[in-house]
Order: C-alpha cells, then structure tokens, then sequence
DNA sequence: TCTTACAGAACGATTGTTCTGCTTGTAAAG
DNA sequence: CTTTACAAGCAGAACAATCGTTCTGTAAGA
C-alpha cells in the first residue's frame, strides 16, 4: 500500500539527470545504492547463472544490508526488471552512436558485435536473462519490447553503413538478424569449445560468407552517420 | 497423499503386460521409472526452465512418489546427468544413422537441424542445461566430453555428403560449426520473434548463404553413407 | 527369506518477503 | 540561524514457503 507507494516515487527519482554532482546527499546515496546492486546482480548473472542468482548473493555482492536491499526493491522481480533496464540500456546503448562500428570493414564490426554480445559480462548476464524469458512470461514481456526495439536500431545503423548489392535494404537487416543469432550462439557454444582461436575463425570465416552482400554505403561526410 | 498413490499403483498395475522381450517384472517396472521420471525432467527443463525445475515439479509431473524418485536418484544431480545423458543420446543419435539427412539439399538439411535443436522439447530442454552448464562446473564437465563428441559426430556425416569447392574438408566443418552456433542462437531469438516466418526465412537465407561453399559429394551407392 | 522398489514423513538449509526499530538528511517553523 | 518534525534510508530479526536430502516403514518379486 502506502510502501509500494514510496517506493514508485523513489523508483521515478532515478532518471533524473541531474548535472553532476548536485542533486543532495540523500539521493545521491540512494541512486548509488541503487546502482551497486544492479551490478552486484549483473556479476551474479554472469558469474553463478539466473538459477543461482539468490538476493543473498546478490546483497554479498554488492557488500549492502538485506534491510537496504529491500528498501530499494522490494521483490526481487523488481531487482531484475531494474537490472535488465540497466542491461539494455548501458550495454546497448554505445552501439548506437556508430563511432563505435567501423563502418567499412565487416568482420571488424562482427568482432566488435561479439565482444558488445559474449565477451563481457553484461553481455553474458543479458544471455541468462533471455534464456530466463523463455519460459518466464513476466521477463519476457518486460524484455520484448526493448529488444526487438534495440534490434530495430542497430538494424537501422547497419542499413545507414552497408547496402545490399541488390539495393535491398530488407536483405541487409536480414544478414544481420542472422549475425545476431549467431553470435548469441556462440554464448552456449563457446564454453565447450576448448580452443579460442577457433571461435575467432568462425567469426572471420562467417564475416567471410556475409560479406559478398554488403558493400559500404557511399558518404560524402567522413562520419556523417544518419540520425536513426 | 493417498489419492496419488493409488493413482500411481493403478497405473503401473493397467500396465501389467507380457515381459516383452526379457528381464524380471522387477526391472522392467524400474527401467520403465526411470524412462518416466528422465521424461518428466525434460518436460519441466522445456516448460519452466532450468531454474524452477524443482524436484518436487518432477515428481508431480512424472506422477511419482518421492520415495520412488530418491530411490532411483538419490540426488537432484544425479537424475539431470541421467536426463542429460539421455538427452544427448536420444536427441543427437537419429542424426547418425544418415537417412535423416537429405544430403542433397542443403536448406532442407538446415530445417532438420533446426527443428532438432529448436523444434523439439528435447532440443529446448538441452540448450537449458548448456546455459546452465556454463556457470555450473559439475554439469560442464558432464556435458563437455559428450556434446564436443557429438559436434564432431555430426562433422563427419556431413563432410560423407557435401565437398567443399577447394578440397578442404576443414572447411565443410567450419561451415557446420556456425550452422549449429546459428542454430543455437535460435532458441535465444525465436522467443522475441513474433513471426515464425522470419524465422523461416533466416534459415533459408542462411543456406543460402553457406551453399556455394558446399557441394554434393558423388556417390556410387544410393544412399551408400560411408562409415561414422 | 532377502533384497529391491517404493511410499511418505521429517529434516535442516535456503529461498524471498515482511516487519520493527534506529539513524539521518531535509525542509518548514520559529 | 536555530530548532524541530518527519519521512527517507537503512540495519537486521522474524517469517512462511520451498528447496533437496535423509530417514523409517511397507509391499512384493526373486
């Protein structure tokens, strides 16, 4: 009731984009507490799997009081649809100020896009997370929609670099929905493929097979990236 | 409750045929336990994931006394390595007898493989107990062995049916090991995928994209599989 | 008669949640 | 600029529920 009440009004608080360093002692110390333990729980996810990720662990993690825990998120559903807001938020959110894509060598792009999906380990706990959808209808619903959103973005910056031969763009955003898929492969392959190099090779070799359909797209900038 | 048990009792008891072949009553109705409790896992893995396949849920689902599930595994890990090793041998086994593949046709090869790993209860509930298996050393070092035995399996039929253009049979196997990473990643994507048909059409694209580098290999017999 | 196959209660450990009490920042009143 | 009142932030105990395991007792095939 009056509880879940305060904690709505403390949950809105969190997106104010304050300019730093204002902003009070009290809600600085919240939003920091707040921020502990959506990453006490990404190391969790990465580290012990959804399965393990217990608030117990979660509380060690993150080196806060159970009380503290709880004053923030009530239920640990709260926790994780937090965290999964942190999750696509910072995780995807560089790939779209394209700076970051090389823009003219593909595999380069696809390397970048597997470290961005398997080599860290926000990527990793977001894995867990969508493995957890699967069959958990409240995470899925949560994550639906910023997914296929985020998807939609990339696809969109990677039309904004690449163009299909053919001059059709779908098949561009096609290639790319498979490069995407594979990559998450690589999450449930790659502990069970002994040597390094030869995900590496993968990556290069299936670059190699894309890469006859997309050619960079002609810019007259040098950066000039299209709003998207 | 007694309700259940009875229903149990009369269960076993409906089904009190000939011996069929050989072996006692007594292990006949044990194996037939087991084959019922390793079923009720997979079924739980698929429809509620690896983290709320609770034992209790196993049992439920199997129709089983808990007695009767801690006789035949003692432990909660002991039955996931039996589904486990279940899983890998029932799911992966049709694949060798080489019939099933239609080694002429490459996509159609690519939606058997898919349906396989995706399509199926089985395919789900092993890509839950990979996802487990990489924060979870005990499972890992089950699997590991098995799946890598597997893959390789896999390789060599394929490389008995499809010939890369360059003679590098290297090749045809790195080509199969993205096709399977693309397929994993499948069970990650389908779920946010609101059409099949894009599904579909990935699979499709993706042979499309693989098939110049892979030919069909001449064959004097029919269907004169060599040796796996 | 033994051993196997099972039924089901009982167990401590751990899960996530709720609750009480204390500290302290903050804003209004004086 | 104090003083004061109050809510936010937080610590930690208590909670029922569920986890997986262990135990005792019973029925029946070998």
């Amino acid at each position: 009731m009056s509880a879940s009440a305060h904690l709505h009004k403390a949950a809105t608080n969190q997106n104010d984009l304050k300019p730093a360093g204002a902003g009070g002692v009290r809600q600085r110390q919240s939003l920091e507490a707040r921020h502990k333990l959506i990453e006490a729980t990404i190391f969790c996810l990465d580290k012990f799997g959804y399965a393990d990720t217990s608030i117990a662990r979660i509380q060690d993690q993150a080196n806060v009081s159970r009380g503290a825990l709880t004053h923030h998120f009530p239920s640990k559903e709260e926790l994780v649809i937090a965290t999964i807001d942190s999750l696509l938020e910072k995780l995807l959110r560089p790939s779209l100020p394209s700076k970051k894509l090389s823009q003219t060598d593909i595999v380069a792009d696809l390397r970048w896009l597997a470290r961005n999906m398997t080599g860290t380990a926000r990527g990793r706990a977001l894995s867990e997370v969508l493995m957890a959808a699967r069959t958990d209808k409240k995470l899925s619903a949560r994550v639906s929609a910023r997914l296929t959103d985020w998807n939609t973005k990339l696809d969109e910056a990677v039309v904004g670099f690449y163009a299909s031969p053919n001059g059709d763009d779908d098949d561009v955003r096609q290639i790319w929905m498979i490069a995407r898929t594979f990559m998450r492969g690589l999450i449930l392959q790659q502990p069970f493929t002994p040597d390094p190099a030869q995900i590496e090779q993968a990556i290069n070799r299936f670059g190699a097979l894309i890469a006859p359909y997309l050619e960079t797209r002609k810019r007259d900038g040098v950066n000039d990236a299209k709003p998207l």
